[in-house]
RNA sequence: GGCUCCAUCAUCUAAUGGUUAGGAUUCAAGGUUUUCAUCCUUGCCAUAGGGGUUCAAAUCCCCUUGGAGUCACCA
């Protein structure tokens, strides 16, 4: 079976890059009928926050992105982490060191000052005679001093490191006896039974120290796959301080779970020239053989346009629904459809939507002098007037068709083109020259409305001298 | 600086060693629309540079250049 899992660390909310590789590690888990795991890292307790990890299980929530079993907190894990702590020292592949942070740190300076790798000498690694008074010991493995390391990667291929290049026996607990996080991970993974590693290639780096505490303790190494990092306009390593970053955020802004996530499955992943999937397409398509090795980046263009997509698409029914988070309560179902009908088609986010139903459903100010002049320069009152007598005279016209043939009838009428009338009554209803087609917006607003609001704009006309 | 990774249009990306280097977004133009948007059509735009290997290179190899990541008692 196939277990894949997200292992945030709890530092604040969920960020676009984070999502993509859990997207990624959900998908690939599906994909196999396998589990998906999620795994808050907060081992480092001075860093700690709740309140993150709530904030992180509230976007999985929105996205529909649901993890297998409970939650795990490495904070509740800390007595395995000792266990496994004191088995490499008892079976001597790890050691106390009681050189002190001063001591260190000075070591570095020099081997700085000499042009060498900062490294940790191996002062205590054979050490058995008495430890100085007065330090608290940290834990080092007994990492390997020489030979290569290979990664096996499922994105990159095989990255070899040079063990003399990149180790030194690194610390696996700290001196107040908690763990270090490549000592942690590789225990959780292997535990937990995580055989495919989907993550940030920021961490390519650190896999050899894993794979060395994978094999000090025996433990299968799972598959990795590092995928490359997302960017910012700047071509630097995405971060929270990018801003846009924070995935809820696009949940006030009005975009759809669904049109994020199409986006970010294309980011550094494709299967050939599609760009539209569904959940299902995802599950079945994605293979993380097929994630690309160049990093990209962020630019949101395209999630405008995809989220325009699924508005487009989405059943009115479902899109009221999620409007009343923007305001927006709709009652009336006939007049419902109309409105979004026509509307949906016009807007990119929800928020959007949303403004233009208020624009609808509000009787407009003419404060935009230029325009309100430009509207109605000419004989503009007298067609208006025309207009709104004929729709009082009329058979009360309801849907859109009915008010066009109205307007059809007085440009006929009046031989005149249907500017002249569409004009002015834009302006009257609605207050600027563009927005959706007047005839729906008449049969959303009603026959009395549309009556008002042009003896709204006339009367303007006539107070302000613009006829 | 050491180590590692990466390099196709502005952006996301496609291309068993053989394609006029494809698609999508953006942008521009035209059509549709009373207007704007949608939609449709068309257009602009790329294999970082230099060497090899090969009948043939975006693709394989080397070098250069450029970019990124990482080097903690953070994760």
């Amino acid at each position: 079976m196939v277990i894949t899992r997200f292992a945030p660390s709890p530092t604040g909310f969920l960020h676009i890059g984070g999502l993509r590789t859990a997207l990624f590690s959900y998908l690939w888990a599906k994909h196999n009928g396998g589990k998906f795991i999620l795994r808050i890292e907060d081992t480092d307790q001075s860093r700690n926050n709740e309140d993150a990890a709530k904030a992180i299980i509230e976007a999985f929530r929105w996205l529909g992105l649901s993890h297998d079993g409970e939650i795990e907190y490495q904070s509740k894990r800390t007595d395995i982490y000792k266990r496994y702590i004191q088995k490499l020292l008892n079976e001597g592949k790890a050691y106390y060191c009681y050189m002190s942070k001063d001591e260190l740190v000075s070591l570095k300076d020099e081997q700085i000052s000499r042009k060498e790798r900062p490294r940790y000498d191996g002062r205590y690694r054979d050490f058995n005679g008495m430890p100085p008074p007065g330090v608290e010991p940290v834990v080092r493995i007994k990492a390997p001093t020489n030979g290569t390391i290979t990664v096996h990667d499922g994105i990159k291929g095989d990255v070899v490191f040079n063990v003399d290049d990149i180790l030194d026996d690194f610390i696996i607990a700290r001196s107040d006896g908690t763990p270090t996080y490549n000592f942690v991970v590789a225990i959780d993974d292997a535990l937990m039974g995580i055989n495919e590693v989907i993550r940030g290639d920021d961490h390519l780096s650190n896999t050899p120290k894993q794979i060395i505490i994978y094999d000090a303790l025996g433990l299968k190494i799972p598959n990795f796959y590092h995928v490359p990092m997302i960017h910012n306009q700047n071509g630097k390593k995405l971060s929270k301080r990018d801003g846009a970053t924070d995935v809820m955020e696009y949940k006030k802004e009005g975009y759809l779970p669904q049109a994020l996530l199409n986006f970010l499955v294309r980011l550094g992943w494709s299967h050939g020239d599609q760009e539209i999937f569904t959940i299902q397409e995802m599950i079945e398509m994605f293979n993380p053989k097929d994630i690309n090795k160049s990093a990209s980046i962020y630019n949101t263009e395209k999630l405008d346009w995809l989220n325009a997509h699924y508005i487009k698409n989405m059943p009115n029914e479902h899109l009221k629904h999620l409007l009343e988070d923007y305001g927006i309560i709709l009652t009336s179902n006939d007049k419902t459809e109309i409105l979004l009908d026509t509307l949906k088609e016009r807007a990119k986010t929800l928020q959007e939507l949303a403004w233009q139903i208020k624009d609808i459903l509000t009787q407009p100010t003419y404060e935009n002098e230029k325009a309100f002049k430009k509207a109605f320069k000419g004989d503009a009152v007298d067609i208006l007037t025309a207009f709104s007598n004929t729709l009082k005279s009329a058979p009360k016209p309801h849907l859109p068709v009915d008010f066009h043939i109205v307007m059809q009838s007085i440009v006929d009428e009046q031989g005149i083109g249907f500017g002249k009338l569409g004009q002015p009554l834009r302006m009257a209803l609605l207050g600027k020259l563009s927005g959706p087609g007047l005839d729906s917006v008449m049969a959303v607003i009603g026959v009395d409305e549309t009556i008002n609001r042009i003896s709204s704009a006339v009367s303007y006309a006539a107070q302000n001298d613009y006829a």
